[in-house]
DNA sequence: AGAGTGACTGCAG
DNA sequence: ACTGCAGCCACTC
């Protein structure tokens, strides 16, 4: 059957192109809620074989998990930018974060719609922030 | 066995 | 917005 780390790997590639996940999200999509720390690891040993979206994977705040200026971070910044996803402020708006149902349908699963937990407002249209 | 360490998170100050 | 802190849990000394 599919072992966690599989479940991790096929949430991480579920995430549409221009869209990111955070790595909680992808923990509990993967069936491990409260582990994001753990979908980070697993990430951080991937084979690059595999081939995962890993650059649509980033914290809850939209913040990337490497350090600012870091050769890594500015991997993924570049990965990112490539599919039209820019940081605003050093942050990926929210607007970018893909929503429990695109994943799922990407999976399969219905399995519920009880918990639509963490429904980000899609819309971000706001006033350019003065100056 | 116990302490330290994160590709994390949410809450508190 | 930033800093700390407590939970979190696998992994490494």
């Amino acid at each position: 059957m599919t072992t966690p780390h599989e479940r991790v790997f096929a949430a991480v590639a579920a995430i549409p192109a221009g869209c990111v996940a955070s790595y909680g999200a992808i923990a509990a999509q993967a069936g491990l809620p409260g582990r994001a720390r753990w979908v980070g690891r697993v990430l951080a040993a991937a084979p690059a074989e595999a081939a995962l979206p890993w650059h649509r994977v980033l914290r809850a705040d939209g913040h990337l998990a490497f350090a600012p200026g870091s050769a890594a971070f500015e991997a993924q910044r570049r990965r990112l930018e490539a599919e039209g996803v820019e940081l605003v402020r050093g942050r990926v708006p929210r607007a970018h974060f893909a929503r429990r149902q695109d994943l799922d349908r990407w999976l399969w699963a219905p399995r519920d719609a009880a918990e639509t937990a963490a429904a980000p407002r899609a819309d971000a249209a706001r006033k350019p922030r003065r100056k």
